[in-house]
DNA sequence: AACCTGAGTTAGAGCTTCTAACTAACACAA
DNA sequence: TTGTGTTAGTTAGAAGCTCTAACTCAGGTT
């Protein structure tokens, strides 16, 4: 185990204070309005001292994004350990919960992941595969509902696509269709949501996200709950 | 029938060629891109002429955004009238198709209208109506079909917000609740395929979007198709 | 103590939005 | 045609941004 020097030390924790720092900027007024100046101003520096510990505004945000989606893939595999002895729709229930209260807790990173595209942003192969993770979680506990062939012709693409990248993978057509699916409609709810477009409707958005996971669930299943 | 002065003109059209030119700068590198300088050297004129024709940046994005909505439900519409004398299940394909056509034209509109927030923006009266239009040109077809009540409280929390701004609504909970999924779902779909998060999955994102549409019309006809 | 490395600053280039003051062009009335 | 008012367009500049280069200082190691 490598010890730490103080030097590293105070540089890990001035990168962590930068960091934080920009998210509030970008909870307060978007990802445009983060600034390596007003940062700097903010931790008592000056903004060139930030180019000691980013290449620039771009990496700053790219970090930023990494660490969102493997935040979210923490905490959806957490629900999904902390759901491991439940039936396969209360462990769907439970993820899907965790997600939507994942983005509400931080709307601004959900956005940074999921919103516009933020340009200058790359996606490093560890992003993708916290990305995977998170879809992952999802695709046991679908599996166990036993979903029926529903789009042959998608579900082979499903199957091909994720072949050429792990050919052991254990998914069937329709599960992976489910598991896109389910991740779609999770997204549709919580993108409309937390971008306000659902403000003026008067419906709790709560509501129609359960609604759309107990039709997942029941489309898993292979019938309609009546 | 009052006539255009020439002046009159002029400044529409300047408008229209500025408002061009910022669309081009916001699919070539998003919305935070724009830039009222870069605009003028484009038209051949100086960055601050153009605060003749809008109050600021904010003003033009916020028209940009305004022709969008009212864009997109002139096309949903015309779509809607276009298969006028159809079945309902292929009215609602003929608009679902229609919605996810335009966003795939124009992404970067898509993502103005539905993407991540642009600060300073205000959404006027006129283009909440706009997106009311899209949504409701939806409800016709879906009632035609004939939806059962699924999810009781939920209902009750459409109709009673519509009520609150037009009492005199003829939709019913259940019709209102399949909307709502419709434009949750094909948003789910096109937004994340208009962000690029498909592209390494394999998959033909217009295959998804139809088995979703699909599902959408199975579940307002009141059965699973098998 | 001397040397090296990394942290931090300042100055400045080139860009932005926006305002104020000015000039020029256009439209209208007498 | 001339005079007046309005609108279009420019320039200068304030205040902000990202980023780089050159410099100084502080901390760590020998």
């Amino acid at each position: 185990m490598e010890m730490a020097t103080r030097r590293e030390r105070l540089r890990a924790q001035t990168r962590e204070e930068a960091k934080a720092a920009a998210l509030r900027q970008i909870a307060a007024a978007g990802p445009q309005s983060l600034s390596l100046n007003a940062i700097g101003k903010e931790l008592g520096m000056s903004g060139p001292a930030l180019y000691r510990y980013f290449a620039g505004r771009d990496e700053l945000l790219t970090e930023l994004i990494s660490d969102g989606y493997h935040d979210l893939a923490d905490a959806v595999e957490a629900a999904g350990e902390a759901a491991a002895g439940a039936a396969p729709a209360d462990r769907i229930r439970a993820l899907t919960r965790a997600y939507r209260e994942w983005a509400l807790a931080q709307p601004h990173r959900y956005l940074l992941l999921f919103g516009t595209p933020v340009p200058g942003y790359e996606a490093p192969a560890h992003t993708t595969r916290a990305a995977t993770r998170t879809l992952s979680a999802f695709l046991g506990p679908i599996a166990a509902l036993g979903p029926d062939s529903r789009a042959a012709a998608l579900e082979g693409q499903f199957e091909a696509g994720l072949a050429d990248r792990d050919p052991d993978h254990p998914w069937s057509g329709p599960v992976l269709r489910l598991g896109v699916t389910g991740w779609t409609r999770m997204h549709g709810v919580v993108s409309l949501e937390v971008e306000g477009h659902f403000t003026q409707m008067g419906f709790d958005p709560g509501l129609l996200f359960e609604a759309e996971v107990e039709s997942l669930i029941a489309e898993a299943a292979g019938s309609e709950a009546g």
